[in-house]
DNA sequence: AATGAATGAGAGTTCATTCAT
DNA sequence: AATGAATGAACTCTCATTCAT
């Protein structure tokens, strides 16, 4: 059960590397046993290296935790990025932000499910809370510009509450959390929430 | 230092009794430490009696928990069966399970909150699940079933996907699981959720 | 080396006991070791117990190394309380207290040599300090009271100064809490210290 | 959060250099957390050299000990051989020592702290007893012989014991490792401690 | 029904030391 | 001469569980 899982690494390694190794080994057995379960030693097992090597290179189980939700923040921030935002109506931001979680939820799905291990976990920890509320503030507000921005200019109903909106998009986002949904299910969730959220003339698009 | 005893209580309790007091104090930890936290000398210790005691009386801590499922299955079960669905419109009957949910997140927060707890662990613990998914799928097909009703009483949108509301509505709700949401908040969120449910028609109601 | 070394021991005993074995076998092993290399496991393997049943009985050991403390701390009350110190002069205190330290050093040796290990940690340790101060103060201002008396009444030193007289007795005591001398070195040492003490006439005696 | 770093020094210095550096830091060390709480870590951190540097230099951490031991071995033998002690008499040669000792402890205390941590050592460590008591069995040599010379030339009690005395002495002395006495204190318990050795004759000098 | 005492397994962490460069 | 990385052994402490009464 413990005895070291990849004996084929090369001994030393340069401590980014290391550190990047530790992550995602951390990350993995996150969504396996959870955060919960998340033991040290299985986490140097899996890197193949000694526990007291992981503890050099990151020196308690609360900064191990705190580096897998910067690699989470860093993640999202990327994706955040990568393509503009200017000129687009509220219904098509809508779309692209439908099309990433999309994205995360097939090709990287563990994403959300240590998301949510962390969003827990800040509920106690202020340390993490530090780390993983101003990620989940930021999207609230995103979402709430673009529903806000949908409403001016007329492709979303002109009665919607963006902060409510942005409340049932993360909520919705956040219900397959645990569960691995197919494609199709998901779609229609979003294809629902479109039409929820759609102004009437933009229904028929 | 820890909770206090409750001398004044007599030692010797009926079983029922015994377990009754156990799952209480198990619930109010949980709400406290979160299942994570949750340590069987501190339930025993709230409960004043022994840790053996405890033992005796539950089994283990699966039993426990356990335990704390069946208590939350009867309570949901309890509020599910107090009025009578008979004769309602698919909107009225939104509106009445809008009405359950509001009721529990103010007047009994700590039940959404235990459940949250309870489905997180029921991901990796089968004896979890088998006692919380049967609650959580029966919630949803009875959601799913007032969204199609609705549907065809023409009380909410024509094009309305009755799985896929099921899944907005549920996430939108487990989306207060962990903050103590304002009154102001959640009906807003919910009003909104009505607006986007709602036949175009009856929106003017 | 870590097997448990009475396995004769009876396996339930009551807490007092239990905790006074845990004293005795601690005691042993900080003459033996020092408290510098005191370690839990090595005390409940004397006592013939698990590690878990040791923290079971004292909770840290910072509690382990208090009981210690105290256990000294009562030993010491009890010897200053066997006789009475009513209508003596000076000189004649001052070879009761000789005649005490002298039974510490030859019938408990462990004792001064625990009280020496238990002085250093003091500094540093404000807990141990709580306790060993007092113990200490106490010793030094019963026999600058002592000295005082003396000189007052004639059969000690009229120069003596009764505070350095006790800071020269009790580094005196001290410079044997190392090794373990012969009867008459020590002898040897307090005739001199009484010699150095006595008022010129009662030097005769 | 450790020693800062000196970051000025040059990299590279010459062996002997550093043994110095290392030893300056380890006795800094020792008299700020005592031998339990020296760590080599933070030796090397107060240096402003690598932990592997350190081993580099210095084998082991029981050859530190002993580096330390033999800087403090050196210092006391060059205090020792400062000033001629020929054609003194006893009592003239005791308030030399004195006169050493309040050096000591008035113009560098950590000496006397170190000692009695290494001292307090050796009772486990043959290595460091090997360094240790040959100093202060050297010590206590000396003294003998002063109060033995004393008592030859009546500066001293005619029926003083040099040994006694001796101990007496260092012991005194030794009771001033801990505290940071104040000058008033120490004058006042060597006043005493020549008032209780001096010929009758040679008090009222 | 109840309890004080006991325990095995395992948790995170520390530290002097060594290896490869 | 110097260093970042690595390690084995050991540490204190925790926890669900069991035993004897």
């Amino acid at each position: 059960m413990q005895a070291p899982m990849r004996a084929d690494c090369p001994k030393r390694e340069s401590g980014d590397e290391r550190r990047l190794a530790i992550a995602r080994a951390a990350r993995a057995l996150i969504v396996e046993r959870g955060l919960e379960g998340l033991r040290t030693r299985d986490i140097a097992a899996r890197v193949g290296i000694n526990i007291a090597t992981l503890h050099y290179h990151v020196p308690s189980k609360e900064a191990l935790v705190a580096l897998v939700a910067h690699s989470l923040k860093e993640e999202f921030r990327d994706q955040g990025m990568r393509r503009s935002r200017e000129g687009c109506t509220g219904l098509e931001l809508l779309r692209m932000e439908i099309e990433d979680v999309i994205e995360s939820l097939f090709e990287a799905p563990e994403r959300l499910s240590i998301m949510a291990e962390l969003i827990e976990r800040s509920r106690r920890d202020p340390a993490i809370a530090a780390i993983i509320r101003p990620m989940t503030g930021h999207w609230r507000q995103t979402l709430a510009d673009i529903f806000a921005l949908g409403v001016r200019d007329g492709t979303l109903r002109a009665d919607l509450s963006p902060q409510a909106a942005a409340h049932i998009f993360l909520g919705t986002v956040a219900g397959w959390r645990s569960s691995h949904p197919d494609r199709s299910e998901v779609d229609a969730v979003f294809s629902e929430l479109e039409r929820a959220f759609s102004a009437p003339a933009a229904k028929r698009d």
